[in-house]
DNA sequence: CTGTTAGCGCATTCAT
DNA sequence: ATGAATGCGCTAACAG
């Protein structure tokens, strides 16, 4: 199978064996220059001077030949790739979160990254392996990184962003408008609609303590705010038994607007109220969170919080691809708007 | 900020520079050999004979330095990464698939496999730019790609796999048990528990029409066989009044059960049902596809046919690791069961 | 000014 | 068990 050196050391390339992609060298070849002068036009290096005719002989002939840069040599030389990593948390991330990647992914082409997720779970292997074997320019980190990790990715010189420390260069905002003002928002409304006793439906899955605190506690600093009493939190397990019983204790308060953590959870309970005779909006106003297609199809539709994740893309990309811009600074770039434009909230019929 | 280049050549790193990371070269260093007696070992290569010790000895200053090869110069080497590229659709995913998603990256792992995932919308730049990028071993499509894509992987000797051509590697089971076998369930439940005359929610996104085919083939097939007149089809827009119309119709055709292409449509189905007091599941037997959380939190719980991915990712990720393996011998492998085993019908209230 | 030579970054593998 | 070559791109130092 391996092809013996001909007698001839042939430039030309067997015809039919394996169309190999041009490389710079070949480029040089075609442009009748050297690889180095490649290299200079093709990157733009300042400290170069090429006369303009030369640059476009080159330009031509990588058209040419359509050439594209071999990712591995360039990420061997340089040490790390074009590519932004995104940790996906080992919880079932729900379509908003989907809906982010996308926006952000496009984004982020934009300025010249890759953008691949990794879905790891409680089964998969150390993480070192999977991003040494992608060596990324960034790791966007959705729920918190154990700490051998993060210490493992600094020593390589990995930049690290995690989407949910305020005191990360995300900012407060953090990823998806930041979970405070998402509580505050659910909490305003159902008080502007008359709401006096607040419950929260907490989710039951510790993992996701990092989405659910923040919202909670703008559920609370409403409350605060308005001098009602402190929301009761039931912690909901997504069973139907189990919002029977979440929705005993509320009815038992006397709670009378219901903030859920998520769309999930606010169908959870609507389900119940259904079961147990419950009057939604009358008796009990609910507000979810994210947009679901299902929120619009439940009887009845439920109101919720949505994220414009193509605005929280923007936010986040630009602190992705500007190492050295922070979130401050990204914001005012690229957008005049800062976090709390980032949300909309969409009243339908169960509020 | 750039330091430079000292007089003294120091071979030795500048202690609390920057700890670079240990490369083959050191690990030879280390154990006093050649880089390429470590590459052997390392590698396991099996025409070299290398004493046990010898080869004891390079692993040890393996582990001591904590090397691990750098993936760069392997791709650039070989040509090729250890990376399954899974290219996903532009549609919105479910649930679903990401289960299936994190099982196969659990189960690629275990092949020697890093799994990522890219999320592409219409948006995005050329995939081109992509996958060179990341010079993928394989590359794993989930909905169909333009054929442009299809040629440029092949000339560039990259394996594309897709997960829904029946005629591919993965053979008539595709991904997630293909999608007649669902459909097939979902109205053998229904004919057993006496409807006789079926309908079927199609989804209205024409993206997901290479899922929902096959779907509605399957129960199709089963209305013939059972001698039911065919399932009365309709479209239904995942939109409160659109799934009201379509019921309309399906009352109107006497439709006693109803089969939905996922959980999704059928809850609007519920919810259309709950406004206009419908019983189910005594007027309507009611059965999706997914198992989706909001499954069981519905008011009434919905039957509903779940994939187990488990089995599913294994057979799928056999396939892709073993690159001359057709999917009979994978399966023949490490899977004592046909993809019908990776079906599963979660009797819940709604039928 | 314009463009080249040469060597680095790492792992793999043939020929010795 | 090893030296040397290979894969490809980047760039400091240098020559025309």
């Amino acid at each position: 199978m391996s092809s013996p050196p001909e007698s001839t050391p042939a430039p030309v390339p067997a015809p039919g064996t394996r169309p190999r992609r041009a490389t710079s060298a070949d480029v040089a070849r075609e442009a009748g220059l050297s690889r180095a002068t490649v290299g200079y036009v093709l990157n733009d290096v300042p400290h170069q001077k090429i006369p303009e005719v030369t640059r476009q002989r080159v330009r031509d002939a990588a058209a040419r030949l359509g050439y594209t840069p071999s990712a591995a040599a360039r990420s061997l030389r340089s040490g790390r790739s074009d590519i932004v990593l995104c940790l996906m948390p080992d919880w079932p991330v729900g379509p908003s979160v989907l809906a982010l990647l996308d926006a952000l992914s496009v984004r982020l082409e934009g300025h010249g990254y890759t953008f691949v997720t990794h879905h790891r779970s409680a089964a998969s292997r150390s993480l070192a392996e999977t991003w040494k074997a992608i060596t990324p320019a960034v790791v966007l980190v959705l729920d918190d990184l154990p700490a051998a990790d993060t210490a493992a990715l600094a020593a390589a010189g990995v930049r690290v962003v995690n989407a949910n420390d305020p005191t990360g260069e995300l900012g407060a905002g953090g990823l998806g408008a930041g979970g405070v003002r998402i509580g505050r928002r659910q909490a305003e409304h159902l008080w502007e609609r008359g709401r006096t006793r607040l419950g929260y439906a907490y989710p039951d899955d510790p993992r996701v303590g990092t989405f659910a605190r923040p919202r909670l506690q703008g559920v609370r600093d409403v409350c605060r705010e308005r001098g009602l009493a402190e929301p009761v939190v039931v912690e909901v397990p997504t069973e139907p038994e189990a919002a029977d019983r979440a929705l005993a204790r509320w009815r038992a308060a006397g709670v009378d607007g219901l903030c859920a953590y998520n769309d999930e959870l606010a169908v959870a309970v609507l389900g119940s109220a259904a079961r147990t005779g419950l009057a939604v909006p009358a008796e009990l106003g609910v507000v979810g969170v994210d947009d679901t297609v299902l929120s619009r199809l439940v009887q009845p539709a439920l109101t919720t919080v949505a994220v414009r994740f193509d605005r929280a893309a923007a936010r986040v990309a630009a602190v992705l691809a500007g190492g050295a811009i922070g979130p401050l600074e990204a914001d005012r770039r690229s957008l005049p708007s800062g976090p709390e434009d980032e949300l909309r909230l969409l009243v339908r019929r169960s509020s």
